[in-house]
RNA sequence: GUCUGGGUAGUUCAAUGGAUAGAACGGAGGUUUCCUAAACCUUUGAUCUGGGUUCGAUUCCCAGCCUGGAUACCA
């Protein structure tokens, strides 16, 4: 059991002992005394005032302690502020304690058996018509550090992944390919084929625009539409010459080939799709992460139909003059959704049912956590009612994990301004970056172990970035500035855990080296305070699971860290002469590299041994 | 209009209802006879406004201001 634990259960022993008073667990509040005062831990007397009746909360913490130090073995002693009472616990507890950490290979992590609820986590989900960018990062470093962190947790993961592959953004990069692109293929033109893609839904988006400019300016018929509210006049001509725009017409003519399966439409649209999705590979394995099982809305939306109309049949859903089938939450305090147009086509909605009833086929579900933007959080609040409505049964419970937008110091990336920081570039010039800072630190490395250990560091310090805010939150990127290797970073983290590593390493200490010490050895406050925090590691892990939150473990991560820096500035290890004490220390940094370790993997995050 | 997030040092981020609101970057200054100076130390500086609940509010509730997002046939 946690110290924590034992000292809250031992309160509630004692005020139940001295009082008689029942009091619950949630009313024992535990937190680490702060710095200025006496003490490990320290336990609020203020909650148990009323039931115990006692007016002055000194004197209350005061008997309260003065039970604990007789009847609880690890409390060592107390002092009493307010009403704060601040408990000392025994040298020789936590010893026991970095021992039970230091011979527990597995320290933080919780078992999985084939019995563990099974969490499927679906993240990434990009459309195939243009390269990843910076707000993909997010998403996927959040999707993939979670999974890690629900493993962790004790919890089977399939990490999913669902390619939005039809539509008409790929039919406008199709259009484009082949009016401008003139039979380019990624080894013709030099580049990864989701960029050579995104080329060419630019180039259609610039020929389109200047269309409608030309439509909108020359048009009589355009020019005809009028509104006593110029703006609202604008937006209806802008709609209207959009619509007449002859290529916006042969996209929408290519669309509909498409979803009549024309076999040359089909083929062009398999092999850009084929140059995509190697694209798209070598991101993700740049990145160092990947899915167990991905899903194609070419396969799943034909699904979702199926679904909406045997709703429909059932009495779930009604259909509209028109034709169009809705749902209908205004019971539920929503609205009516639409889910066939009426034209019978699906929309957003019914791909989504239909990719969840595939899944379902596939894997016996408890739990499903989709990594979206928050900008969806309407969708998947309906999407949440849609599945229940339709019999799913973890569609009630589904966790829309949903982030804020990154933004740039002047508002939203703008595919439109050229604003979008891609993916591939941001990841190349943090590599090169990390190259630059190291100087001729690993010089004799060989180049190939230098490349590795400069992305270990760019990426770390991206990855850190990235994840080190709570999700809920926009984050602020500023391309003019490179992200930072010093501070609150990733490679801060990385450092102290190279540099523990060096130590271990002069210590003649490798993985197969067994320390012992000594329950007697003297123990110091900072080394008291890093056993604290490791003994911590556990109940972090835990609270980052529950509440879907990896910027609780990189911050923890941090912490740790600067920690260990200060000990490790003002504490000599090799040089100590007295074995106990030198082994306590070694012991401790080993702890402490192995739970930065563990908790760098939960991020997504390498750490390297030497940098 | 309606619904829904957010508002903390100059900047980027923290803070299960608890003690004097923490870091980092930036600014100013300092530390290498010792294990990696990507380090360490000192200094500078902030809770949008007004009410309420509470022994105690950045945190919970109400109102207002600023700001992001959604708002039904795009995904």
């Amino acid at each position: 059991m946690e110290i924590e634990q034992q000292l809250a259960a031992g309160v509630i022993a004692a005020v139940k002992s001295l009082y008689d008073v029942e009091i619950s667990e949630e009313m024992v509040q535990v937190s680490p005394t702060r710095k200025e005062f006496e003490g490990h831990l320290t336990v609020m007397v203020f909650p148990f005032m009323k039931q115990t009746g006692k007016r002055n909360p000194v004197e209350l913490g005061t008997e309260i302690g003065d039970w604990l130090v007789a009847n609880l073995p690890l409390v060592g002693k107390f002092n009493v502020v307010k009403g704060f009472l601040n408990i000392s616990i025994n040298a020789s507890s936590w010893l026991d304690k970095l021992q039970a950490i230091y011979s527990n290979n597995s320290y933080g992590l919780q078992p999985v058996t084939e019995s563990s609820p099974l969490v499927m986590i679906e993240y990434s989900s990009p459309n195939t018509n243009k390269p990843l960018h910076l707000g993909h990062l997010r998403n996927i470093l959040l999707g993939w550090s979670l999974s890690q962190i629900m493993e962790a947790c004790g919890n089977r993961v399939v990490k999913t992944n669902i390619v939005n592959d039809r539509g008409i953004h790929i039919c406008k990069s199709m259009l484009a390919w082949q009016k401008w692109f003139d039979g380019a293929t990624p080894e013709s033109a030099g580049k990864k084929g989701d960029h050579l893609i995104g080329d060419c839904y630019v180039a259609f988006d610039k020929h389109f625009k200047a269309e409608v400019k030309e439509i909108l300016e020359n048009d009589p018929e355009i020019q005809a539409i009028v509104n006593d509210d110029p703006e609202k006049q604008a937006e209806a001509r802008k709609a209207a010459a959009e619509a007449k725009s002859p290529l916006m017409q042969e996209a929408r003519a290519m669309l509909r080939k498409w979803e009549a399966a024309d076999p040359d439409v089909r083929a062009l649209w398999a092999k850009m799709n084929e140059w995509v999705y190697a694209g798209f590979d070598e991101t993700y394995k740049q990145m160092g992460v990947g899915f167990d099982k991905i899903y194609y809305e070419s396969n799943t939306y034909l699904e979702g139909k199926d679904l909406v109309l045997e709703g429909l049949e059932q009495g779930k859903f009604f259909r509209k003059d028109d034709g169009s089938v809705w749902a209908d939450f205004t019971n539920e305090g929503l609205d009516q959704k639409l889910l066939l147009r009426k034209d019978g086509t699906s929309v957003y909605m019914t791909q989504d049912i239909g990719t969840a009833k595939l899944r379902y086929q596939d894997f016996p579900i408890d739990k499903m956590i989709y990594v979206v933007g928050n900008e969806q959080n309407y969708h998947f609040q309906v999407l949440s009612l849609l599945l229940d409505r339709l019999g799913f049964k973890w569609g009630k419970d589904l966790v829309h994990f949903s982030y804020g937008m990154v933004e740039l110091p002047n508002g939203r990336m703008k595919s439109r301004e050229g604003t979008v920081v891609d993916a591939d570039d941001l990841m190349a010039s943090m590599i090169n970056d990390a190259r630059e800072v190291s100087g001729d630190r690993l010089a004799d490395m060989s180049d190939e172990e230098k490349e590795r250990v400069f992305s270990i560091i760019g990426l770390g310090a991206l990855k850190y970035f990235l994840l080190k805010v709570n999700p809920v939150n926009n984050m602020v990127f500023n391309p003019a500035e490179s992200i930072d290797f010093n501070g609150n970073t990733g490679p801060f983290i990385q450092y102290t855990h190279a540099r523990i590593c060096s130590i271990l390493r002069k210590a003649g200490i490798d993985a197969s080296s067994t320390l012992t010490i000594d329950n007697s050895v003297e123990i110091s406050e900072k080394e008291q305070t890093l056993i604290q925090k490791l003994v911590d590691f556990e109940g972090v892990v835990l609270r980052a699971g529950k509440e879907y939150s990896p910027a609780q473990i990189a911050n923890y991560a941090y912490d740790l860290a600067k920690e260990y820096n200060q000990f490790y500035h003002d504490t000599s290890i090799l040089k100590e002469e007295d074995e106990q004490k030198r082994n306590l220390r070694l012991m401790l940094s080993a702890c402490v590299a192995r739970v930065i370790k563990t908790a760098m993997r939960l991020l997504g995050i390498d750490v390297p041994e030497r940098m």
